[in-house]
DNA sequence: GAAAGTTTGTGAATGTGAACACAAGTGCAA
DNA sequence: TTGCACTTGTGTTCACATTCACAAACTTTC
């Protein structure tokens, strides 16, 4: 595999790509073209072409991309070719609402814990996942989970991520709408559901 | 108030400075640099200069901007000085975490209706939005509304898209992993977690 | 096996936004 | 008034991403 510096675009499709793959497969398609894929995901076929020539030429000219194949690659270059354990913090209507998500786990991805202030919450459990008294972050440690979901109220989000990365967390979701100080090597998105909704009349 | 073209990046800033400014407004600041400013928001202060002075002047040099004024630009030029109304289809954990947001209204949103197919659900009320049933959804005409938030689940989300663009909603917060087929004049925002964890690993 | 039809991979052109540097405006203190 | 510290506004440069165009590789058909 080739080893050019990738596009941050390019890395933000791949998963749409995966998505995509992955619903081709549950139909039983075993070949793919540019122009397919696009349509699913919504770019442009040379777009697609584009994205994966920066890691190496995965199809066959005349013919396509083989699609159990394309995915293991998807796979690898995210690093979803093994798996990842995460934790969420915060269990409420939000955090229930990813907790019950089933998407995850096509992505080798597993929250493992979730941990709430409320006692009342503490030992029920949701979607699978028990719910841990938030004030035993520090449990996270012996996880070995390198990802964490936050989604408690903005007041108390800096108090739960220092821990955090204290014992080992490397990437950080998170929902709520207060910048994160993290130090350099650690990864924050930041998903903003009033900002998003405050930028359409915008456009409309 | 000048009419360049305006970056999609500029736009996508503006509602993290107008949330910065109501702080500052709500600690008693009345004069902020654009130091300052970006600070809060986590950018350059060129950035955030470089973001007003697409649509004018809007600060005195050695001072910085004033910020109730600041405020009242950034709200008409992202359309916020009037209300919108918005209504959201699928009250499930997702929809009533969203439902359960007060934030909006200081961006002049307000959420007027929720539907949900659930005749359990049907009558109550989430975060002071009745929920009615998701067959009545053309009565959404009567009501003015502009904006919808889609949180059902994927199969059914192009299924409640259709009838909303025909009476007449302009914007559209997709919660979905589907891609929404919509005549080109609705603007449509996607917000699809399990990608964004998902690319999450590659960062680590 | 030759021709026609597909589809890939990628160099080059175009477009867009981030980063920089600095002139010019303002307040303040002496 | 003068000098200094501070802050804005923006022309310019640079980096990155999108878009285009087309040669090369492959399949199918006759």
């Amino acid at each position: 595999m080739r080893y050019a510096r990738i596009p941050d675009q390019t890395i933000r499709r791949l998963p749409l790509y995966l998505r995509a793959l992955f619903l081709m497969a549950e139909q039983g398609q075993t070949e793919v073209s540019s122009k397919d894929l696009s349509e699913h995901v919504g770019v442009h076929a040379w777009q697609v072409r584009k994205d994966f020539s920066f890691f190496g030429e995965f199809g066959r000219p005349g013919v396509g991309y083989q699609v159990s194949w394309l995915t293991d690659q998807i796979k690898t270059i995210l690093r979803l070719d093994s798996e990842k354990k995460a934790v969420l913090v915060g269990v409420g209507n939000l955090g229930a609402a990813v907790l019950s998500f089933s998407g995850f786990n096509k992505y080798n991805l597993t929250i493992i814990a979730a941990f709430d202030a409320d006692v009342n919450k503490i030992g029920q459990t949701v979607g699978g996942v028990e719910i841990r008294d938030v004030a035993c972050l520090d449990s996270v440690g012996e996880l070995n989970a390198t990802l964490a979901v936050i989604t408690v109220p903005g007041q108390v989000a800096q108090a739960v991520v220092d821990p955090l990365v204290n014992v080992g967390i490397r990437g950080i979701l998170n929902f709520t709408s207060c910048r994160l100080i993290v130090p350099d090597q650690i990864r924050v998105t930041n998903i903003d559901i009033g900002m998003d909704l405050a930028s359409l009349p915008y456009y409309i």
